[in-house]
DNA sequence: CTAATCACCTGAAGGC
DNA sequence: TGCCTTCAGGTGATTA
């Protein structure tokens, strides 16, 4: 499921409901969604704050961190569960008798204990959203690289939070090809797609992230952004700007989607 | 360093 | 109806 602005809305609505809550116990369904790095106990601990780096969702508790990554179809639900148990993965209880829910029907997410972060976040790039990452910063991480601009974008390690809905809609908007040499695109057009990444996020933080069919925020809701869409499953569709067909090849192993017509290759 | 392919998993959709 | 293939908001390991 989630990308950036997916990740920000179940954290944005997880904070006021489990600030300062204490958990009680963690029912681990399914033995490889959970890692504990740390042998202290997590019951009696208290949830000090609640935030994120990219794609990884940070907990910082009374004596440590749980760090949740949802990978495809992971979901975070609070309270609002029901009876229905397929899926569910883990569960948080809470002292107050509320319940944090992980549910996963591909099982590739995680949920980590740890009593150092950097054990988890080591290799994650500064977030695309983060003060730290200026225009400049990103001008000159792009031309560090020699990497295809979409594994540049989809790769963590240079800035996080991206991933391939998000990055299709990027390049479209600053008329990038994916297959473009991140290094071979100048300073001018550097900048101008990190402000298409930050116009994109940002909208779809406001819509509340995008639902293809397995994204939900924290209270079960669907995300909206998902009608905006310019490239991502528009296959063979008209482009919005010149009206020739929506192509879609595989790069980086995923599927990418872009007008030949409207986004430039420089290599 | 970079690219490509698997692996990890389940379920939906399309072809025959 | 059923079988088979392909594909999916991610990432980490392995192999060229």
């Amino acid at each position: 499921m989630p990308e950036l602005p997916e990740v920000e809305t179940v954290i944005k609505e997880l904070k006021p409901a489990l600030t300062g809550k204490t958990i009680e116990q963690v029912e681990v369904l399914w033995h490889k969604t959970f890692r504990a790095l740390s042998p202290v106990s997590l019951s009696g601990q208290t949830i000090k704050s609640i935030g994120r780096k990219g794609k990884y969702i940070i907990f910082t508790l009374s004596g440590g961190y749980i760090i949740v990554h949802l990978r495809m179809t992971g979901q975070l639900l609070f309270s609002v569960n029901g009876n229905d148990r397929k899926h569910l993965r883990l569960i948080f209880h809470f002292s107050d008798g509320n319940k944090l829910y992980f549910k996963d029907v591909r099982k590739f997410g995680r949920v980590y204990y740890t009593q150092n972060k950097q054990d988890i976040l080591r290799n994650v790039g500064t977030d695309a959203l983060s003060p730290q990452m200026s225009a400049e910063r990103f001008s000159s991480l792009l031309k560090s690289s020699r990497m295809n601009v979409k594994a540049f974008l989809l790769s963590q390690k240079f800035i996080s939070g991206l991933g391939n809905i998000y990055v299709d809609e990027s390049l479209f908007r600053a008329a990038i090809h994916p297959a473009s040499v991140a290094q071979k695109i100048s300073a001018a057009k550097g900048k101008k797609l990190f402000a298409e990444i930050r116009f994109v996020l940002n909208f779809a933080v406001q819509h509340m992230g995008s639902t293809i069919s397995d994204y939900r925020d924290a209270f079960g809701e669907q995300g909206g952004a998902q009608h905006f869409f310019q490239v991502y499953q528009r296959t063979g569709l008209p482009c919005f700007i010149c009206g020739k067909e929506i192509k879609k090849i595989k790069l980086a192993g995923r599927g990418t989607h872009f007008c030949p017509a409207c986004q430039k290759k420089y290599n």
